[in-house]
RNA sequence: GGAGGGGUGCUGGAGUGGUCGAACAGGCCGGUCUUGAAAACCGGAGUCCCUCACGGGACCGUGGGUUCAAAUCCCACCCCCUCCGCCA
């Protein structure tokens, strides 16, 4: 939401409806700025009409050699007031859309009501645990064990929170891209891009993570980009600025990217293996939908993403996140958590949103109904899955007591046939 | 990185200080004509904001400046194109 316009028509209502979610908004802050800006933006309009009349008078004068010298000098005094109302009319426009950037999306009705995760509600689950007869092995043992993941040398190149894969990991990485691109645009229609990794400000404020959450993203030192934390700044930002003609909607895209993420705050918290890293290489859908079809696409979004889990075999539970859990952006947000044998328990491995309007909002990404007048479109997206977390459930899912892993079947053309990973002996 | 050229509405493309929100052409929408279509002819179409309304204001890449008055003049920046260098 939020700008200059709606908050006028919409201020009061707003605030009651965020609740618990908009108590930093200074919304009596707000409230004056919007009053001082209808007063403002009135009499600095009505001096501007005076001044274009005035110029042409002088233009008139001019033209019948009529001395105009007086004329001149008047204008000149309204010239002076008038630029220094614009600049009081600015200064209001630029406190309200600073506040106005950092309120949060109103959740849809459907959000149940908590503060946090552990009030998110259960939809459904598909698949049951599996019951392993020896203790199962975290991914990172598995993955160091069979020769796949090394995180030691990881650290040496980076530091902490990176990780790589070698051989055959590597290669499982690829595989699992490819599989959930090729679903994704063979069954479920989405258009394949490949966007850029770096961004500018503007894309990032379009999406709703500047300005409010600058430390968590990585910043370059000598240019104006930023890395995205996800593909979703990139490929929601496709369409800023643009009107669409309403028959090219729905528009579904998939991307394939890396993903970096400061992860300040988590100091402590998963710091070993791929669960939570600085980066990681994540399939993400995207999609574009006239306001009144977007929650049938949240729905037909998440059971893309879930798709993948199913091809794969992997036990997973959907849960509608609460109105403390959801994020800045989003009204209505479902998580896709896998089964993790060595946690015995589910873990993020997609999230599913529709932004409504919030994006387009700030994105300017507007759709044209017929020759209608534009209006603001729903933007919507979702993992479709973070690569990372599934090589994590498929090693701890499909490993054997003897420390190999089986490949999922749907996941062997895509692995030159290999049915199983063995340790091999490998350098160090 | 160096040199040059350019950014105007859906598109092409005029416009070097006032009557320009913007000629002209194409495209688009509606109408006339036609059995139907094409052609021809007539008409209509930008985006945003304020206002119950009448009406008013803003927008010619972006941001500043000059001026009574800026698409038009000045400055900075961004983007695109061509050539050179470099590189995948």
């Amino acid at each position: 939401m939020y700008d200059i316009r709606s908050l006028k028509i919409q201020w009061a209502s707003l605030r009651e409806q965020l609740g618990a979610r908009g108590a930093d908004v200074p919304w009596d802050e707000i409230d004056t700025l919007l009053q001082d800006h209808r007063t403002q933006l009135a009499h600095t309009e009505t001096l501007r009409h005076r001044r274009k009349q005035g110029s042409d008078n002088v233009a008139r004068l001019q033209r019948a050699s009529q001395p105009a010298d007086a004329a001149i000098a008047d204008m000149r005094a309204l010239g002076d007031t008038i630029g220094r109302h614009e600049e009081q009319l600015r200064e209001i426009e630029t406190q309200l859309e600073a506040h106005a950037l950092r309120i949060p999306n109103v959740p849809h009705d459907t959000v149940p009501p908590g503060p946090d995760a552990s009030r998110n509600e259960e939809v459904r689950r598909w698949g049951d645990p599996p019951s392993f007869a020896f203790t199962p092995q975290p991914h990172w043992a598995l993955g160091e064990s069979l020769g796949i993941l090394d995180f030691k040398r990881a650290g040496k190149i980076a530091g902490a929170r990176f990780a790589m894969a070698v051989g055959a990991g590597a290669q499982l990485e690829r595989a699992l891209a490819s599989l959930m691109l090729d679903i994704h645009t063979r069954t479920h229609g989405y258009t394949e891009v490949l966007p850029p990794c770096l961004v500018n400000q503007d894309a990032m404020t379009g999406t709703g993570q500047l300005p409010k959450f600058e430390r968590d993203l990585f910043h370059l030192r000598d240019d104006p980009y930023l890395l995205i934390p996800t593909a979703e700044v990139p490929v929601t930002n496709l369409y800023r600025d643009e009107i669409l003609p309403d028959h090219v909607l729905p528009i579904r895209h998939v991307a394939s990217t890396p993903c970096f993420r400061r992860e300040a705050g988590s100091y402590g918290q998963e710091t070993r293996g791929l669960m939570r890293l600085h980066q990681f290489q994540k399939v993400e859908l995207v999609a574009f939908t006239t306001p009144d079809e977007s929650y049938a696409e949240l729905e037909r979004l998440t059971r893309a993403a879930e798709s993948i889990l199913q091809a794969l075999e992997l036990p997973y539970r959907v849960v509608t996140l609460c109105r403390g859990d959801l994020g800045f952006a989003a009204a209505k947000t479902y998580d896709l958590e896998v089964w993790i044998p060595s946690q015995s328990a589910y873990r993020e491995i997609s999230s599913c949103s529709n932004c409504e309007s919030f994006q387009a909002r700030r994105a300017r990404i507007r759709f044209r109904a017929g020759s209608g007048k534009p209006d603001y479109l729903h933007t919507l997206n979702g993992s479709g899955l973070a690569v990372g977390r599934t090589v994590i459930a498929i090693l701890e899912h499909y490993q054997h007591e003897d420390g190999s892993v089986a490949i999922p079947k749907v996941l062997q053309p895509y692995m030159n046939g290999i049915e199983r990973l063995t340790a091999s002996p490998r350098h160090g």
